[in-house]
DNA sequence: GACGTTCTATACGGCACCGTATATAACTGT
DNA sequence: ACAGTTATATACGGTGCCGTATAGAACGTC
């Protein structure tokens, strides 16, 4: 009853979603992507009204997959609160994850839209980290503390471009997680 | 013996860098920056061969500032390693550069050559904080780990979005800063 | 095998910007 | 005043992209 369908809505957003972690949001031109996907514009009208719907449902899918899907995945495993949190933290900067991750957060600081979705997840994850951590520290403040440095440390390493004194980046962050993740010291 | 300079090689950088900290490297748009001097941009192509040309020297005006000025600066009012640092931090991250510095290390991500400016101005920071943690904590290990944190905090929170749990951003960075910087564990 | 339906290609007008070429204005030393 | 010099304005062609309008191609149904 139709022509098939070479370019559903789902591949215009995943190809969205590469642009956007290779070039930032500047970098998801639709003409751009048609060409990547091998198609012309054309289609692409069919299914948003214009490239700005697009990016929202760019960011949609993002945020799905790096809260729901996460949370699904590492409670499907199972195990201690230690080892989700690892999971969690795996997931979230896995490979496919992170870059997109990193474009999000730079774009959150020009676009109001999307760091109000950004606070959202990270409100969340923050919430998680404090629980963890509550397992074995009591003083709230040090809670805090923990979380903030924990978060900061995973999101800002990327941001980073120091070496460390003869040391691998995966060493040094080794030696600041543990640092901070160790036993409580009061 | 020549028509006044209304508009000197400084001001296009002066705007430019403004244009940065706003838009990031893509808003640094030469009829932009024109129309916000209050000129068109037929004097531009007199100083400047070409956009990229102003984002290089750019680029020079932020790390001369950054580094070399902010060191004279420290410098000149004296004072103890604990001191020089929290001056050093202050002027990094004043609300005149840190935006810039914020747009820089986005940018980094896409751009080899500015990667490799970033990552000389970090290295000589990296290089000052494991000096002043070496002044009161011995295992070069925990040095590195503290010191990595440190800065991994005064990036990252910038990208963060998330509340702190009824604090203010500036009581829980308080209280990382202080479990960061404090006596040592061991 | 003609039909309607759905996806895609093509062609277009428009906008924002780059970089060049050329003209005009503003000033200074003589 | 005038010429020489320099900063700026204006006008232009080119590019990459957006969004629309329209035509054609591919397919299931009858």
């Amino acid at each position: 009853m139709a022509a098939p369908t070479r370019t559903p809505r789902d591949r215009w957003i995943a190809a969205g979603l590469e642009a956007l972690a290779e070039g930032g949001p500047e970098g998801v031109r639709i003409e751009v992507l048609a060409a990547r996907l091998g198609v012309t514009k054309g289609g692409f009208y069919g299914y948003f009204p214009n490239r700005a719907a697009l990016l929202t449902e760019i960011l949609d899918a993002w945020e799905r997959r790096t809260t729901d899907d996460v949370i699904a995945q590492v409670e499907e495993e199972g195990g201690d609160a230690t080892a989700k949190m690892r999971r969690a933290g795996l997931l979230t900067f896995s490979s496919e994850l992170l870059p997109i991750e990193l474009a999000v957060r730079s774009w959150a600081r020009r676009d109001p839209g999307v760091a109000a979705r950004l606070k959202r997840v990270d409100n969340a994850r923050m919430g998680y980290l404090r629980t963890l951590f509550g397992t074995y520290v009591d003083d709230p403040d040090e809670i805090e503390a923990r979380s903030t440095l924990a978060f900061a440390l995973a999101i800002g390493h990327h941001f980073m471009a120091a070496d460390h004194g003869g040391r691998t980046e995966r060493e040094a962050m080794a030696l600041a997680g543990e640092y901070i993740l160790g036993p409580p010291r009061r």
